[in-house]
RNA sequence: CGCGGGGUGGAGCAGUCUGGUAGCUCGUCGGGCUCAUAACCCGAAGGUCGAAGGUUCAAAUCCUUCCCCCGCAACCA
């Protein structure tokens, strides 16, 4: 009985640039996947690109291209490129613009249609052009969709719809029978919860006069297929195109975030009941990644971490593990350089490269470069390091990942104090001693082959080199269930470059403070504040074009509809100003009034939360987010220009 | 009462489902070792497990109430 998996990714949205984000769904998925390669699975593993949709044919527009140029410099330029770079282990690539993908949702679609599960309605309703649907008046939060920047429009449509509504008894006792189809268990309880009360019916299709960027319904020519419906059928349209649907579907395991439970817990298993194809194993949810300070990653907040550049300055492997060993599945997970770098400096370069590195020089300086005779099997040790994969092999499939890795940094440990406790450099003084002293390298040497077989899945570069500075290759996880598979007498490469080089202290800014700990402990020397990423050069013709001037406050409220706002009148000398600003938690109106301020006076206007800003105030930023809005040192008459 | 996640030694986390002497990593201090990537090993200091009440022989863990932080959330001009 061969064990058959996988496993997908979500298929990124090629509108932007890959984050951190999707970097670390795919290093989940090919965790999994190479797990399961490793434990004996014939193992397939699928990512790509999610192509259609009115955001994506807005975006291209927007930066002047076709869609089509537009999402290939996107899909092969950045997202795969970068995956590639990352040694994410995909076995395909799909992409929902491919001829593969549309045939295949076309035939979908017409199936589905035949079986009388997809009918056409008008429909007049509330539609958001953020989110790509209809929304209803119970999801609108002040009148605008949570998520969106515009309340949704009124709009009248003949469209497509799917009998969702229909499945949802059959979806509720299957999610009844299968405890485990969900997991982490919260993101399964959040799906009971959605389908207590209706669901409705899904529309499926556009107007194609309205977004031609799509895939066309294969009846009628007037409507394309919505994205949802479109993405979704990836996972299954990749696998029929490579003629490879049995054996793998039944064994898929989705990796998803937890923005897009809902798709992927309700409208997926209820399409494919209605294409009376079976459902995936198991839907494998994860949190985000947030900044250090527990707070959402993101570009406006500055404080979003660049993939490429982290790869750059870690290497995949340090990537890799930081990103499995430091967070969870359950919740979301701070993350960021100094996570990593202690990672790659603690875990991967004192405990394991430097385990390596004394078990090769004392095997060179003491056996001549040779593996000795295996040694007991019945050493602690050895128990210990056969019994691991036991240990490691439920905690990986029920993706407890950093617990995992955990668990084999444990083994790593125990070997390094192994060493010290025997003192090999003792025994090898002594000839009489010579079979103890071999006893102990060779345990050690096995010991090492076991962790870095268990931890390769997270160290795809790495642990081949761990090996290979032994003398040794590849080996399944089965085979680090047995004693003794080093063979005596291989010989071990007389040179071997450093398994993990530690980064410079300087180069780890800010490692081990992640918090505010040493600088209690004064040790925060004069000029050791957190550099900043200097930005791109201005010209002075660049800084000419902003208008700053002084302004006074005459009146300040609160902003109407939003608690992080207020509004202010300003007085700029010839005319006054309505200027909104973000500083309600730190500022009073009354505190305002009087005061003057800088303002950046020729910005363009923008409406937030329905009140119009007619430019923008000065303010800077403490270490705890406070903000303090930037004041003249001394009087200056309104409208003053600031330069 | 919008929904959800979280609050555990200085920092970051595990443990909570299935109640039973509070654990790991980092940091600090002291010691050991010299095979090793200023590394490794040992020891120590440091916690009323957010608060209060309840259940129980026994509560970080189960129940109730409350407080705080965060996310959904583009309320960043």
């Amino acid at each position: 009985m061969s064990k058959v998996f996988y496993v997908t990714t979500a298929i990124d949205y090629a509108n932007a640039a890959p984050h951190i984000g999707h970097v670390y769904e795919k290093i989940l998925a090919d965790f999994l996947a190479r797990w399961h390669r490793l434990d004996g699975y014939q193992t397939y593993f699928l990512t790509g690109t999610d192509e259609h949709g009115e955001k994506i044919a807005r975006a291209a527009a927007k930066a002047g291209k076709s869609p089509h140029e537009f999402v290939d410099e996107l899909s092969e330029g950045s997202f795969r490129a970068l995956y590639d770079r990352l040694q994410i282990s995909y076995d395909d690539f799909i992409r929902t613009t491919q001829e593969r993908h549309k045939r295949y949702v076309q035939h979908i679609l017409q199936q589905v249609y035949e079986a009388g599960d997809i009918y056409y309605a008008e429909y007049e309703g509330l539609y958001s052009v953020g989110s790509e649907r209809f929304v209803t008046e119970k999801e609108l939060v002040d009148g605008v969709l949570p998520g969106d920047s515009e309340p949704p429009v009124l709009r009248r449509e003949a469209n497509y719809f799917f009998r969702m509504e229909k499945y949802r008894p059959w979806l509720l006792q299957h999610l009844g029978q299968n405890p485990d189809l969900i997991q982490p268990a919260g993101y399964r309880n959040e799906v009971l919860e959605m389908l207590r009360e209706p669901i409705g019916d899904l529309s499926i299709s556009r107007p194609k006069e309205r977004v031609p960027w799509g895939i066309p319904i294969p009846w009628d020519e007037n409507h394309v297929t919505y994205v949802w419906f479109d993405a979704l059928l990836n996972y299954v349209s990749a696998l029929v195109s490579k003629g490879i649907f049995e054996p793998y579907w039944r064994h898929c395991w989705h990796v998803i975030g937890k923005d897009i439970l809902k798709p992927h817990a309700v409208f997926w298993p209820t399409m494919l009941k209605a294409a009376g194809l079976p459902l995936y194993e198991k839907l494998v949810v994860h949190g985000h990644i947030l900044a250090l300070d527990g707070r959402k990653m993101g570009k406006s907040l500055g404080n979003a971490i660049d993939p490429a550049e982290m790869l750059e300055k870690y290497g995949v492997d340090a990537l890799h593990y930081a990103l499995l060993r430091d967070t969870t599945l359950a919740a979301d997970s701070p993350f960021g350089e100094p996570v990593i770098a202690s990672r790659l400096n603690s875990d991967l370069a004192n405990d394991l490269g430097n385990l390596l590195s004394r078990v090769r020089t004392m095997l060179l300086k003491y056996c001549g470069g040779v593996l000795p005779e295996p040694s007991s099997p019945d050493s602690e040790m050895a128990r210990a390091g056969v019994g691991l994969a036991a240990r490691v092999r439920p905690l990986v499939r029920e993706l407890r990942f950093n617990l995992a890795l955990e668990e084999v940094l444990q083994y790593v440990r125990s070997l390094n104090k192994y060493v010290n406790d025997q003192k090999p450099w003792e025994l090898a003084r002594h000839e009489s001693r010579k079979k103890e002293l071999e006893d102990v390298l060779y345990t050690v040497v096995e010991g090492l082959r076991i962790a870095s077989v268990l931890l390769e899945a997270a160290l795809p570069t790495k642990a081949k080199e761990l090996r290979a500075a032994l003398g040794l290759g590849d080996f399944t996880v089965a085979q680090t269930e047995a004693w003794g598979l080093s063979p005596a007498g291989t010989q071990i490469p007389q040179e071997a470059p450093i398994l993990f080089p530690k980064l410079e202290a300087k180069a780890v800014e800010g490692q081990g403070s992640r918090g505010e700990g040493q600088v209690e402990e004064g040790r925060t020397a004069a000029g050791e504040n957190k550099p900043h990423e200097p930005s791109a050069s201005i010209t002075m013709d660049d800084f000419a074009k902003v208008e700053l001037r002084v302004a006074e406050v005459i009146k300040a409220e609160k902003h109407p509809r939003a608690d992080k706002l207020l509004v202010l009148t300003l007085d700029v000398g010839d005319h006054t100003r309505q200027v909104v600003s973000g500083i309600a938690q730190f500022y009073t109106p009354e505190r305002l009034v009087g005061k003057k301020l800088v303002l950046v006076a020729n910005l363009k206007p923008a409406t937030l939360r329905g009140v119009e800003s007619q430019g923008m105030i000065l303010a800077g930023q403490d270490a705890e987010g406070r903000i303090v809005v930037v004041t003249p040192e001394a009087d200056l008459p309104p409208g003053a220009k600031v330069r």
